[in-house]
DNA sequence: AAATGATCTTGATGTAGATCAATAAAGTAA
DNA sequence: TTACTTTATTGATCTACATCAAGATCATTT
């Protein structure tokens, strides 16, 4: 069943009732998205919140010289957005696809509202998460201001070995800030 | 009142009755701290997470070339601490100090977690906190991998006047990732 | 008031990593 | 099978920014 690997990953963090587990599953929409399929555009608004139950995507922008940044890779069991889109009902920055067929659940942001007062415990939940995120993200702020372009690259693939094996190198490259070809340099010597 | 600017800055998020009010007085340990002085010290275990009532603090971790690189700065209504620390109560990686003399009320963990249980707002307030910090983070993050030294620093001008006033040149450099020197030449071609 | 330290500026030089370009290899589609 | 696209590699060159060094200005302490 679709629905159980997405209990099981919150399960992690809260414990929900069987009641409350009821009250969940109308709001998550279950979609498959093809390779390089958008989930969202950059330009439309960022509607819902997106927790990945197989495959990859990524959230990026692109600049004035066609450059693509990417913001945020997400695969099983991680969530996804243009989340400034999405808490202002702005136009989304981000471009967010499918690096790999995938499936989704989708919770429309009005749902989530009403999920975090009819069951508190989802606010609790993203808090969590984002205390995680706030961590990750300050890491990685860190990381671009302190560190190498190689010692970015090392410390990701030791961070994410499966993101490393699954997308191509381009894709890092972009996420670290740095180009293809720097990456291939740097695994070239060693 | 000490208290008064702090429930007046968390309104805008949460609306206390007067008895969380009163809940919430006793876990707030008011604290002064002069210019230079250290707030949490690398390889010590953050215990509080602290609101800033008066003057500007920062984040910052040391590498072993000895240059500081500076997570983050806060000023008053803002909020401060080493996070992962304060999160897994693992030594701290960042030195938190005031860059003027200041004044923050310090809650401790614990206290904080009670909170979230006997005043389920703050659990709200935090989250909404911790979802501002994800876009600025985010915003910090596209910027680092996408734009030049130049463009940061006029952004941070811009989304900081405040900040860029008060505190002296080389630690916003510090925050940007850029050695003062190029600041410096940035400023003098207008 | 003198002394010490912090901050900012300016110039000379060095370098990590970008850019540009060409080729090869691997995937995917017709 | 051929054709087209995506991905990775390698070399040559360029440049944004760092590093090093010296001097000037400003603030803080004694």
């Amino acid at each position: 069943m679709v629905f159980d690997f997405f209990f099981k990953s919150i399960s992690r963090h809260i414990k929900l009732t069987d009641e409350e587990i009821e009250l969940t599953k109308p709001v998550l929409r279950h979609k498959k998205l093809r390779k390089r399929q958008y989930l969202l555009q950059a330009g439309d608004v960022c509607k819902v919140e997106t927790f990945v139950i197989k495959g990859c995507l990524r959230a990026y922008t692109v600049d004035d010289k066609g450059h693509e940044h990417i913001a945020m890779f997400a695969i099983e069991g991680w969530w996804i957005s243009d989340f400034y889109s999405l808490l202002t009902g702005s136009e989304a920055s981000q471009n967010i696809d499918a690096l790999e067929d995938s499936e989704v659940f989708c919770i429309e942001k009005t749902d989530l509202e009403n999920l975090y007062l009819q069951v508190p415990k989802f606010e609790r939940l993203f808090r969590i998460l984002l205390q995680n995120a706030f961590v990750a993200h300050q890491q990685r702020i860190l990381a671009g201001i302190s560190q190498t372009a190689e010692e970015r690259y090392k410390s990701f693939i030791g961070k994410y070995p499966t993101i490393e094996q699954r997308v191509p190198q381009h894709q890092i490259a972009s996420y670290l800030g740095i180009t293809p070809e720097t990456i291939s340099r740097i695994r070239k010597l060693r």
